[in-house]
DNA sequence: CTGAAAGCGCTTACAG
DNA sequence: CTGAAAGCGCTTACAG
């Protein structure tokens, strides 16, 4: 019977009982938890052979009644091994760690939906935990207190690949690069803001507006680097008042889109940063009144179920953020902890087409500009 | 493995190597992780004394200067304690579990954030998993294989509780009622779809229809029933096509409000279940050319940063979720895994008005029926 | 075919 | 004040 304690904090100790009581003779009908060597004890074999038997240790030869008998005990006892103690053998626990900032960001939801899968198909378990109370110590203390195989960290957090390569276990960064020696995996958010300013450039739009993401992360400069060279190679170039920093919430999105429309009023279509921040934009399009597509064109980075009923539904760059996660723990999986990894996920971007898009107004026609004036 | 086995008293004192090794080539040489014994050789006492010095047992009376041996041979070592042969010894492991069905939905944020929070305030960690590819069973596994000391359960899923109480150790499920004996807390849902719907009806709403969750989640019987309360208490009552069942999200949401709007269609105001599915009310009303709030009160269970950005902005219930998640470790902390558990979280729930509701058209005025169809 | 033994890295009652 | 010893529940190389 396991000992149900108060929960006490590291430094503890009240003098509590015995663990158990006695060495031998455990009472046939104790409700304690059945052991290896009580299936042994049934099975009338040793429990090294119950240990191989019920691992299907292919090197085991065994009768196939001496078999049967320990499956049959096993069952009878309802006998689950101590996962515990099978780690601290094997030195290995069959659970990864996928820490990020929070849970209320859905990006994330996707992200970790991947890693589960792939840990599944490996025959690991992936368990996850946001560190907005967690200091970044204590992740790095969990990865190196022999629990998990390894770490995963997404979103952007104080940068720790120095203590986390001080554990010796294998981590990795996803969708963040590491600034020391390369253990990332990363999506082509360049390549998605290129995507999606494209999109507008082809649709005919020749100012283009930047809804950015906080300077701190790693992602919101990718995509304003793509956003910036997508313009570039079309011949153009988007003033500094052309962009405006938020922090990828829709209430800075909100704000943000009243910022650039007041200093750059001739804008015609916004690329913005995230999806949260867009759901603000259109927030703040229509409270400055103007309609989306009709006078303002809205693209933004990452697809949501929610953003196709939006009003009006938002056009999105779906990134394969599934695919992402899955890669990080295939990665954590096959690679040694010591190796170099940079990588890019390579699976396709799309755009997802919807009604926030559109050609520009014809100069003259709608709203036109006095409206803004 | 090799580093398991040498017992080599080498001098080997220098702590991790830290350093970016380039690692091209030759596999830098990854010291063996210090154990107990090393910090006890260096410090030059029993491994029983470092581990009660390091653990700040107080039964442990030490001179002063020995301990301070052993803390800085510790820290010269870079020793962290392997916490799986530390929950094999302890037969606790210092971590729950908290299971959902899939982090995309946002309420689990929440909840999740909550529960982090009080489990770090008992010394614990939480490590939440979804269970969208994992089976139940695989659950009750990891319940029982002394991996982690309590299982919290979100959300709708197969009913396991009988298999969660054969492994002995707590359980408990959150905002869902177990079917066998007690062992839930959850939020007054029933309550909060009574507020809604007086809210409604303060306004002077007299024909209120609900976009009602599936009927397998707990959560949408309460709020039905709470809708058809408050109804009752004021002398009315919902017909049943007055009703619509969706399945909480955007898409069910806009399908559900088109069919309440094509047979009910002198409703007023609509109490929708959840927020996911409100953001598809409001799209689908938009749709059918009705304005919110002017032709159409909107509300909803749950809010959520975003809700303040939708147009228009939605009003809500806001639930103690973070409180639930928060009751939930610490009951597991707290109460014996056999102990009766029927709780509901008291914390106060509030409406959140905004723009989407407002008192009902005056009859004749605004669009009238004719517009609908 | 099956068993005995060592040991994973800790903690803790007990002895001196 | 500090140490020796037992043991948490497994796995696995080795022996018979």
């Amino acid at each position: 019977m396991t000992h149900r304690r108060p929960p006490v904090p590291v430094a503890q100790t009240p003098p509590q009982g015995v663990q158990r009581a006695s060495t031998h003779g455990a009472p046939p009908h104790s409700p304690r938890r059945p052991r290896l060597s009580d299936v042994a004890a049934l099975a009338g074999v040793d429990t090294s052979v119950v240990s191989r038997a019920l691992n299907a240790d292919p090197k085991l030869l065994v009768r196939p009644e001496t078999r049967q008998r320990i499956l049959d005990a096993a069952s009878a006892l309802g006998y689950r091994p101590n996962a515990v103690a099978r780690s601290l053998r094997r030195s290995t626990s069959g659970v990864y760690g996928l820490a990020i900032p929070s849970f209320s960001n859905p990006i994330y939801a996707e992200i970790i939906s991947g890693a589960e899968r792939a840990a599944t198909s490996v025959g690991k378990h992936l368990l996850s935990s946001s560190f907005t109370d967690a200091k970044p110590e204590s992740l790095v203390e969990v990865l190196g207190s022999g629990r998990i195989d390894g770490l995963i960290v997404a979103g952007t957090t104080p940068a720790m690949d120095v203590l986390l390569d001080g554990t010796g276990e294998p981590w990795l960064y996803l969708n963040r690069r590491s600034p020391g020696r390369p253990r990332h995996v990363v999506l082509d958010d360049e390549g998605a803001a290129r995507l999606a300013t494209t999109h507008l450039l082809r649709l005919g739009h020749e100012r283009i507006g930047h809804v950015a993401g906080p300077e701190v992360a790693d992602t919101a400069t990718r995509r304003r680097s793509g956003f910036l060279a997508a313009l570039r190679d079309a011949g153009m170039r988007a003033a500094a008042r052309d962009i405006a920093v938020a922090d990828y919430t829709s209430a800075g999105g909100a704000e943000a889109i009243g910022r650039l429309l007041a200093t750059s009023r001739d804008l015609t279509a916004v690329f913005v940063a995230n999806v949260a921040s867009a759901v603000g934009v259109l927030f703040g399009a229509d409270r400055a009144g103007l309609s989306v597509p009709g006078d303002l064109s809205v693209i933004a980075i990452h697809d949501l179920p929610m953003a196709e009923y939006l009003i009006p539904p938002l056009t999105t760059v779906r990134m394969p953020l599934f695919e992402l996660g899955r890669r990080g723990v295939d990665i954590l999986a096959s690679q040694p902890a010591t190796a170099d990894v940079d990588e890019v996920v390579s699976e396709p971007m799309e755009i997802v087409a919807r009604a926030s898009t559109a050609p520009p107004p014809r100069v003259g026609a709608g709203r036109g500009l006095a409206t803004r004036r």
